[in-house]
DNA sequence: GCCCAACGACTGCCTGAGCAACTATAACCG
DNA sequence: CGGTTATAGTTGCTCAGGCAGTCGTTGGGC
């Protein structure tokens, strides 16, 4: 089969997507067994990272990978569950923002740790240290080229996103 | 900001999935110049390069991120839009065949030159021959230890992934 | 040969997410 | 100030995809 699809390009965009399939799908089971989705989980560690626990619905769209209307829905969701709640932006009565309640940090601080454990028993730890360096190195350098800068012109400095991304 | 989240496995599955989302997001716009959406491309590649240009639709699903249900809704898309066709299976009358149609080839050849080449542009050319051969190695890796086996028990022999799964 | 379990494909129902339209507020500009 | 334009958030509509249930088919045990 000396076909086109043997292209060294083709296989490395196949590991590289494969790997990423292979981790989301161990962080999502994982992240459910703490009635988190990936994006659930995306969103409460934005939101857990921001100065005050909380982030305009806005700045939390361009930080994940959701339109404002997803986030909304996200929102809604979450504060259904008591994980969140909204205020009202004192200085802007159009912004609101979305802040992470008591019960969302603890569910957060019941989820993390785990969270840590799945990432270097399936990925971190499958490398010495060179070789994830190395590994880390290359993903950057494609991040930097690729990553259309967090969805909307948002800050976006340095943090690397945290979840498992549904896909 | 002393917290958990500058600590460094965090970092790494962010580049990962980050680097991921971007190169996602640059092949779907290309691909969807040529009408196709990242999850038709992938069906669309692994029938082409099945011995027959078909597949059975449970094997689809088994080498695709999709469940039965799903590739039954791709391949009804596709049918319609004349990318391809179900042939029934001779030998076992549940089983049907996904086919690739002359038009469906076609539409794959006109697409696959353009992919091939973002893919260089935002991937493999971005790296060295020695630090993407590096980072390929560490991928494959973290792949074989956490894919899950290509979403059911099928074959799934040594082939990778080759499209932009939403993701 | 007959029955029952397993399997392949499809369908109904539901959820999650995006786009575009809408409302309310803010900012800019004369 | 008054009016126009831009912005923040929400909502209606639509669509893709998963799960669970269904129907027809197959194969194995007896």
């Amino acid at each position: 089969m000396t076909n086109v699809f043997d292209d060294p390009r083709i296989t490395a965009v196949g590991l590289l997507f494969e790997a990423h399939a292979g981790l989301s799908a161990r962080f999502t089971a994982q992240l459910e067994e703490h009635g988190l989705s990936a994006v659930e989980f995306e969103v409460i560690t934005r939101l857990a990272r921001s100065p005050g626990n909380q982030l305009r619905m806005t700045d939390l769209a361009a930080q994940t990978s959701l339109s404002t209307s997803g986030v909304t829905r996200v929102v809604d969701r979450m504060e259904r569950d008591g994980l969140l709640t909204r205020r009202a932006c004192p200085n802007d009565r159009r912004s609101s923002y979305a802040v992470v309640t008591a019960a969302g940090m603890q569910r957060l601080n019941e989820t993390l740790p785990g969270h840590l454990q799945m990432i270097e028993q399936w990925f971190t730890g499958q490398l010495d240290p060179e070789a994830l360096a190395a590994l880390l190195d290359g993903l950057r350098r494609v991040r930097d080229a690729a990553h259309p800068c967090a969805t909307a012109g948002s800050d976006d400095t340095s943090f690397e996103q945290a979840d498992a991304s549904r896909s």
